[in-house]
DNA sequence: CTGCATTTTGCAACATTGTTGCAAAATGCA
DNA sequence: TGCATTTTGCAACAATGTTGCAAAATGCAG
């Protein structure tokens, strides 16, 4: 894990310091999106708000999380999983946000659809977030 | 228009007031999406910050407007067409969200497709934003 | 039209979230 | 190990959102 850890930011061109370890330490770990408040939570006391603010801004320029709007607005970042390059995050999978568990999840098998928009529109990035209930709590 | 202001706020079972009146005047003017700021704004000094808070919530409340997810997670509110109950916001269309005027609108023509989830997982809503360049822009 | 119960507003105070500048500390490279 | 550069923590601030409460507005009955 601290291998991965050190590999990731390296390939990202960040030097390794401690709040960037432990920030990454805990995306790997966990199996759902954070809000940025779960983060402050639960990276301890150790580290000052404002870090984390640029933590998170630092591996969202780099590629390594990416952002999940959510209809109730909370900002939400999860890991990217692959191919996503510098500044440039490629979502093509679909968000899930449970209505009884709260937790939000990258179903990274199902990839969102073309949508066909009207003459004169041009897509770039679509988008696709769905709410309702999760495997665990059904 | 001031008779079909009055017409939704009765229908809704709200009291006619300035600010409800106001701002869903904005609502009515407006074709595209408004962040709270800017319904603040529009609204004039005239109205406390407080006020607009609770009447966009009403709406909300009563069906009358409804909430667009974003990216950069920037709250937008806009109207509700049709078939929207109390409480129960019923939204079959699909955002747009221009990325050089920064415009978000409701294409109500371009209905969300149904999206496949892993088994075990039930669907309640289904919210697809698509980013590029509107029609204008390009 | 008037009076009155009820709802809504504005204010004040506060909590949360996010941003910026700068000195001190940590990183990484020679 | 020493030093240039980056990152951190702090302080201060701006923006956003919430709550309680008294004053004002609404709408309904008479």
């Amino acid at each position: 894990m601290e291998e991965q850890i050190v590999d990731v930011l390296k390939k990202s061109q960040l030097s390794v310091t401690d709040s960037r370890r432990k920030i990454l330490e805990l995306f790997l770990q966990a199996d759902s999106a954070m809000a940025h408040h779960d983060i402050e939570t639960k990276a301890g006391e150790k580290f000052d708000r404002v870090t984390v603010y640029r933590t998170l801004q630092a591996f969202l320029e780099k590629g390594i999380i990416h952002t999940i709007p959510t209809p109730d607005n909370s900002v939400k970042y999860a890991l990217c999983k692959d191919n996503c390059e510098q500044g440039h995050h490629h979502d093509d999978h679909v968000h899930f946000i449970c209505k009884i568990c709260g937790i939000t999840t990258c179903l990274d098998d199902v990839h969102v659809p073309e949508i066909k928009l009207p003459r004169g529109y041009k897509t770039q990035q679509t988008e696709v977030v769905v709410s309702g209930i999760c495997k665990e709590c059904s």
